[in-house]
DNA sequence: TTCTTACCTCTTTTT
DNA sequence: GAGGTAAGAA
């Protein structure tokens, strides 16, 4: 058989993971070492050469993008359509297992998927029902409390409090809130993942059954898996084995979520006879970058270690700019993406990257003021938007009046004269009776137990889901959805709103139209799922990527967290300060190799030209930051790099006299530092607050307390330093 | 019920 | 400093 289509495009190491005989193996992937490509064209050889159906092949991933990507690409190497193979994440796979064997998992055959704001909502109604202060225990506390217990694959029942008052009372949160959700027949994202895990446990039939069905398990971003992803794979793999994992320990970023490199590093322990294979050859950045990039993670304790390489040139040494304060920064960054496409570049070769997310804004006005098209990643997803939720309630509702979350959602939306005081009745009444809302609001209704301007709201909302669902009933999903935004009063509802963003909610709820007239995917394996349901709960596990087209010959901009995986000729890292990239907080709680990992990803999302640059000054919050240049900036070795404009003495010398570059301590000609105390001879004290320039000519702005702000030459100055700031 | 005001938060994000 | 949420007033 000739399989040269299949591995002829790979370099050694890459056919050597994907003509690997079966059993554990661990392929450790460097950025841009062409990881997405062994894993399809793993999968395209155990099909063609080894002769596995994709019945019996799992691939899963953590985003509905990547798993989207490989099928097609699977799909595009065989040149024939995988149905029966299982690709998905992790929530989405967990899902339709769910599906299948609702019985088994002990679930309504509806039950349906709370967002993470859903989720919210009901930790926040539990803790009120609990009778607890609010302000003492948030519910976005308790909702990551309880996450994360899920996420170790912890009960409320399981876990010890140690005698902690705290742990205790999140406890008896997490225990009220897991009752609440299995009244209400709701599953939130850990849940999805936990209830599979402990469904096909407890079943030994069932996973006898898919143990023997999925004979090559494959996994992507390996380095992110939690402790339920990871207990969800052992177990499926069984006692073959055969788990090709793929990831790189050095691009785990996401422990902050409970992500586990330990997964990584203790493969071998799990799945003895482990092979290991090194991904090192790197098709992405030229030598300079990679050489910085590896410079820096060097720094990282506890790597599995691996050297990334290239055979593409070193070109461009990376440029660092230290601006004056955040807008110069901004200012910086379009000038040289300006020059990029004076050059003939493309304006979606750029990609700026930041820590957090508040640092989008600047950059935005900068990109804006001088008209250059820009798309910021990130936000608000699709099916998360207010408009969007409200009408998938309306759509949940007709489905299943039973939906109490629906229910709560669009009761009064738009408002219909239903208060706070009748849906605390309906709510009394459902849950001394045991029943849903809806059946609450029926019964409150034939007693007529209500006053009459709420019986007419209530009967009359009744009416109209009653009434939507017989005239939608025998509609297709995108006429139905039309019909309800209309008839539910939605649109006229965000109608009257006449200002932007009223606008863009019409548009959005127009886009759901257009959505539900796409074609559903539903699993070969549930063909009773009907459209409609197959479209919702795809609603609740795909927040919506933003379409392709939009962010065309754009500027990029995003987190470096949102960054990974992609790739860009032209990137710049802006921020490169001592407390925001590394943050404060990662510091303080001894993460700073996470961080690292982060800036590692960052610097290597570039191909051919990196920018690194800083702002001295920064308002943040609305408060001054000054901030010494990170601590990455100096692990990265000055071969590499190129500083545009020296420093002047920005440093706080108390804080970190050794770390500052050697060009730059000569240029400490003014001692001074922003945020110092000076008394000048005239005018009296003040603080510094700002220089620039260097040598002779630099000047240095001081805020007197007596006579204001000033700009003063140094040389003239003879400014007296009182002390440290 | 709806409008207004006070108050809180603010690393990173997918599902 | 802004933006969203939740409690309070008309």
């Amino acid at each position: 058989m000739d399989v040269s289509h299949i591995i002829d495009s790979l370099n050694p190491e890459q056919r050597k993971a994907v003509t690997a005989e079966a059993g554990p193996l661990l392929i450790q992937a460097g950025a841009g070492s062409g990881k997405t490509r062994v894993l399809t064209h793993r999968v395209a050889w155990l099909n063609q050469v080894e002769g596995v159906s994709p019945f019996a092949i799992l691939a899963v991933t953590f985003t509905n993008k990547a798993a989207g990507e490989m099928r097609a690409r699977v799909e595009e190497l065989l040149g024939s359509s995988v149905g029966p193979m299982w690709v998905g994440t992790f929530h989405g796979l967990s899902h339709r297992f769910l599906r299948m064997h609702w019985k088994e998992a002990k679930l309504p055959q509806a039950f349906q998927i709370l967002d993470s704001e859903d989720q919210r909502r009901m930790v926040q109604r539990t803790i009120r029902g609990l009778d607890l202060d609010e302000a003492q225990w948030p519910a976005r506390t308790a909702m990551w409390y309880i996450n994360a217990k899920k996420d170790e694959g912890l009960r409320a029942g399981y876990i010890r409090d140690e005698g902690d008052p705290t742990e205790q009372q999140m406890i008896r949160i997490y225990d009220a809130y897991q009752t609440a959700c299995e009244l209400a027949g709701a599953v939130d994202f850990a849940e999805l993942l936990l209830r599979a895990l402990e469904t096909l446990r407890d079943n030994e039939e069932i996973l006898q059954h898919y143990q023997a069905r999925f004979q090559h398990l494959l996994v992507d971003e390996f380095q992110d898996t939690n402790a339920i992803q990871y207990a969800w794979l052992r177990l499926l793999a069984g006692d073959t084995g055969n788990l090709f994992a793929v990831g790189d320990d050095d691009q785990s970023i996401y422990g902050w979520r409970g992500a586990r490199v330990e997964n990584i590093l203790n493969f071998d322990i799990d799945f003895p006879g482990t092979k290991v294979i090194r991904l090192e050859q790197n098709y992405r950045s030229t030598a300079t970058i990679l050489n910085a990039a590896n410079a820096l993670i060097e720094n990282n304790s506890g790597r599995l270690g691996k050297n990334l390489w290239t055979d593409i040139g070193d070109g461009d040494l990376i440029t660092f700019y230290s601006a004056y304060n955040e807008g110069d920064e901004a200012r910086f960054v379009v000038e040289r993406i300006n020059d990029h496409i004076h050059a003939g570049g493309s304006r979606s070769d750029a990609a700026i990257l930041y820590r957090s997310n508040a640092q989008s804004r600047v950059l935005e006005e900068a990109l804006f003021r001088s008209g250059m098209p820009y798309r910021v990643y990130g936000g608000l997803r699709f099916f998360e938007r207010m408009e969007i939720k409200d009408a998938l309630a309306y759509m949940r509702l007709i489905n299943l009046p039973e939906d109490d979350i629906s229910f709560e959602r669009i009761v009064n939306q738009p408002t219909r004269g239903i208060g706070d005081k009748t849906i605390t009745q309906i709510r009394d009444v459902a849950r001394e009776a045991g029943v849903s809302l809806w059946h609450a609001s029926a019964e409150i209704l034939s007693a007529n137990a209500l006053k009459g301007r709420a019986a007419t709201a209530v009967g009359g909302f009744m009416t109209l889901i009653i009434k939507l669902r017989a005239d939608t009933k025998d509609m297709p999903l995108n006429d139905m959805v039309e019909h309800i935004i209309e008839h539910s009063g939605l649109l006229a509802h965000y109608k009257k709103d006449r200002t932007d963003k009223g606008e863009a909610r019409i548009e959005n709820l127009q886009e759901l139209i257009g959505a539900a007239g796409m074609p559903v995917e539903i699993p070969e394996d549930m063909p009773d799922m009907s459209p409609l349901d197959a479209f919702l709960s795809n609603a609740a596990l795909e927040a919506g990527e933003k379409q392709g087209d939009e962010w065309e010959e754009c500027v990029q901009l995003m987190t470096m967290h949102s960054a990974k995986g992609l790739e860009f000729p032209l990137v710049f890292i802006t921020g490169m300060e001592q407390g925001l990239f590394p943050s404060q907080r990662s510091v303080e709680e001894g993460g700073i190799e996470e961080e690292r990992r982060l800036c590692y990803v960052g610097i290597t999302r570039a191909e051919q030209k990196l920018y690194l640059s800083m702002a001295e000054h920064r308002k943040l919050y609305g408060r001054d930051h000054f901030n010494t240049v990170s601590k990455f900036i100096s692990e990265i070795p000055s071969e590499h790099l190129q500083e545009i404009r020296p420093r002047l003495n920005t440093t706080r010398p108390v804080m970190q006299p050794a770390q500052r570059r050697k060009e730059v301590r000569e240029d400490n000609v003014t001692g001074l530092s922003v945020g110092q105390r000076v008394r000048h001879g005239k005018f009296g004290e003040g603080i510094v607050t700002d220089y620039e320039g260097q040598g002779a000519h630099a000047r240095v702005y001081i805020n007197f307390e007596d006579v204001g702000a000033k700009w003063l030459v140094m040389a003239y100055a003879n400014l007296e330093v009182l002390n440290v700031a």
